[in-house]
DNA sequence: TTTGGTTGTCTATAACAATAGACAAATAGG
DNA sequence: CCTATTTGTCTATTGTTATAGACAACCAAA
């Protein structure tokens, strides 16, 4: 595993030493072939590597136990948990459910919250509305084989997709919801794709560390006749996902 | 300036609370309309609202002055330093000076190093070359009215593109300096995008104060018989650009 | 010129991060 | 069954981060 792949650690930088060590070590997993078993080094090694104290090590690697990403076995070693990063294609007709197909066995969707509210100026913007007009919210949360990968926020015009949110429960599927409200089929017409620290709901929702990154995309979606119908907000678990523009 | 935007900063979590406070400010203020200058609440306020001590507000704004990003004045203070987000479009035709048209006066590109070497994997399959080939590595950075905007790491196949290190020396652009290697007009294939903490090297080309984030893209680019002829992965500063997908 | 609000500086103390060293407990291999 | 290697636990010490309070310096407006 490439660990030295980026100059020393930093004291006094407001990050911890072992929480930097322990994004090395993730991002060095990270940057695997995928979904590679193996062995970490062992700690005394890699204390000098890194130079620093061997517990300092023992805390970032206590850390990333925590978060599954590894295991230690008194005596034989501390060993990589295998798993895949996904790769989330976006284009023209980015969906979910069938982008990861073939990546992950169960991938689903549920609602965390919805509600009715006058949209923030960037919602109603992308979707033509005034700024007192009515939007159902939805927050949803999406897993692939049980880990999550990414929360969304989405707004949709109320005049028009009243019954969303029942429709997304019942499915657990934004396609699906929007088929059973009459829209048959719609398309991706602009992403915007930022990167950030993940807040305290973020990290919560994603099972993710403090300090954890997530990439975050803004988009629209229109109808067939170009008309739009919804604006969605998702931000996905850095570590876990590659974005993928065709 | 939305600064309750997401939960409690956290304690024990590797990283200070002065720097949590930083990135919330920062961000904060990222988020605002294009470049408003304004001004930040007190420091007590601050304090009150993040549920910490005044000294502790005071680190996280003395990082940000030092970032280039507040201004403090005292008996009067802390002011915004006005700075524009970047939006970068990616698409069939990406290129970066004109990308960027319109957003920015000064736009240009320099030779950071180069190096012929054996292609990392990655590189030889997006190039289509064996893994004991020849290609030439350019490191750039790239900056948008003096900031810098993002470091790029590129290769070439060595047999076709000999001197495409002087080329781009001479012009400071990678589409003038393929064209004077009789590479006329080329297509961007495929995007991959990530993000993750700056590396060292990153941090210092970037002027990027330690955790803060880059968005990577690994790109393939093809002439227009659709022969790959350059792979690049490229680290944008996370907080200065959006990426926008058409 | 006075007043209220703001940033800047200082001292002291408590909580946390990192170092240092020693040894126990488990594992794998000869 | 021993030995070398490795992770786990304990104690002690030092340096950094965060809190607390007090007050100086500066600015703007009454």
């Amino acid at each position: 595993m490439d660990l030295e792949h980026d100059g020393d650690i930093e004291r006094r930088s407001g990050v911890t030493l072992w929480r930097q060590i322990a994004d090395r070590i993730r991002s060095g997993i990270a940057r695997e072939p995928d979904g590679r078993e193996g062995r970490l080094p062992p700690e005394a090694e890699l204390a000098e590597r890194f130079g620093v104290n061997r517990h300092t090590v023992r805390a970032a690697i206590a850390a990333l136990v925590q978060e599954g990403v590894l295991r230690s076995e008194q005596g034989r070693g501390t060993f990589i948990v295998r798993r895949n990063r996904l790769t989330y294609p976006i284009g023209a007709r980015t969906r979910f459910a069938s982008g990861l197909e073939g990546q992950a066995e169960a991938r689903r969707s549920r609602l965390l919250r919805s509600r009715v509210e006058t949209p923030p100026p960037e919602a109603a913007k992308a979707l033509g509305l005034n700024s007192d007009a009515r939007t159902i919210r939805l927050e949803t949360l999406s897993e692939a084989d049980g880990t999550p990968v990414s929360v969304a926020t989405h707004w949709f015009d109320a005049s028009r997709l009243a019954d969303i949110a029942d429709a997304f429960k019942r499915t657990g599927s934004i396609t699906l919801a929007l088929r059973e409200c009459g829209v048959d089929d719609y398309l991706r017409r602009t992403t915007a794709i930022e990167a950030r620290h993940a807040g305290a709901g973020d990290l919560e929702a994603l099972k993710l560390s403090p300090g954890a990154i997530v990439l975050v995309t803004r988009a629209t979606n229109t109808d067939m006749d170009g008309a739009p119908i919804q604006y969605s907000e998702t931000r996905f678990a850095a570590d876990r996902v590659t974005l993928s523009v065709e």
